[in-house]
DNA sequence: GTCTATACTCCGATAGAC
DNA sequence: GTCTATCGGAGTATAGAC
């Protein structure tokens, strides 16, 4: 009942290249975490490359769907706290965490993937969704910060002094005052 | 009067390590630069690492610094204020700057570097200066996000819509703003 | 779908001449 | 202080058997 080899495959990429980066990670450990040889992996991806595009091309599509949905909503009070809490539980979501956590740490090995360069673009939609169009610089650099806060939690903070619940719920509210800026 | 081969190699080191990573950075980029081989690259420093060490070592003795400081003196507004200020000014300076940045974008490739893990509890002490022992959660997140806030204004903010000067401007305001929750 | 075997390239690092 | 030459290893990727 196990799943099936091109998902373990990319479960073991997203790990490994979080926690130790996209070009210090080689097909060849991937492969042995996997109990098989290099050869195999390329049997189901073209390319290193593309295993990372099989990842982020989720995250993609996710921003995509939560981009239409702000968009739809009247700007209110109320859709702000709606998507700030969308937001962070997509960021917290065991599937979807791992990949955003990823995508924050390998900014530069991945500067020129163009699915990243269009997340990138998203992300600055986003951020600038609750801005209005005279919008001073303290507010638009409050604005960019907010989506960032959402992130922060796992690293910003040590986690010996607050519970992961706390450290959400403090993220969650931070975001919010930074977009009511 | 020209600068000294060690500087330069440290030059250009940086903005390659900042701008494509420190893996995807190979020596013989570097010493093609510099017009010279890889091998006298070896001539001044031991190792890869070594460039690395020479670069961290001058970031750590800054927030050392600048920690010693904090301390002397009394935990008031304007302390605060002086304190985000110093700190955006030395994130700007062109020397650290490039510095701060690199760190930054290579926290995955240098996880495990001794310098960088002493930066790392530093930063945490600073961010936790402001901090009353019995603080709330949410302001623990404010207070670690008010030092990155003043990182960010380099690659979170567009610099089409804003002036150099202005994103400065609007990041010490931020930080100050959350520090002051 | 996975294997062995291998091609080719690049890496960091060293030895030793100049 | 910089060079040429080279080492050993690891990287991605491919060919072809099973």
């Amino acid at each position: 009942m196990r799943e099936d080899t091109r998902s373990r495959i990319q479960e073991i990429a997203l790990r490994r290249f979080t926690e130790q980066g996209y070009e210090a990670t080689s097909l060849r450990e991937i492969a042995e975490e996997l109990g098989v040889t290099k050869a195999a992996l390329y049997y189901h991806f073209k390319t290193k490359d593309d295993i990372v595009a099989s990842l982020v091309e989720q995250r993609l599509s996710e921003l995509e769907e939560l981009l239409a949905w702000v968009r739809s909503r009247p700007k209110t009070a109320r859709t702000r706290r709606e998507f700030v809490e969308r937001y962070a539980a997509g960021v917290r979501a065991t599937r979807h965490h791992g990949i955003a956590h990823f995508l924050e740490r390998n900014q530069t090995a991945l500067r020129d993937h163009p699915t990243l360069i269009e997340i990138r673009e998203r992300l600055m939609e986003l951020a600038s969704e609750f801005t209005e169009p005279g919008a001073s610089a303290t507010q638009r650099v409050s604005h960019s910060l907010a989506l960032f806060a959402l992130h922060s939690g796992k690293w910003l903070m040590n986690e010996d002094e607050l519970s992961e619940e706390e450290i959400h719920q403090a993220t969650v509210e931070v975001a919010l005052r930074l977009l009511e800026t």
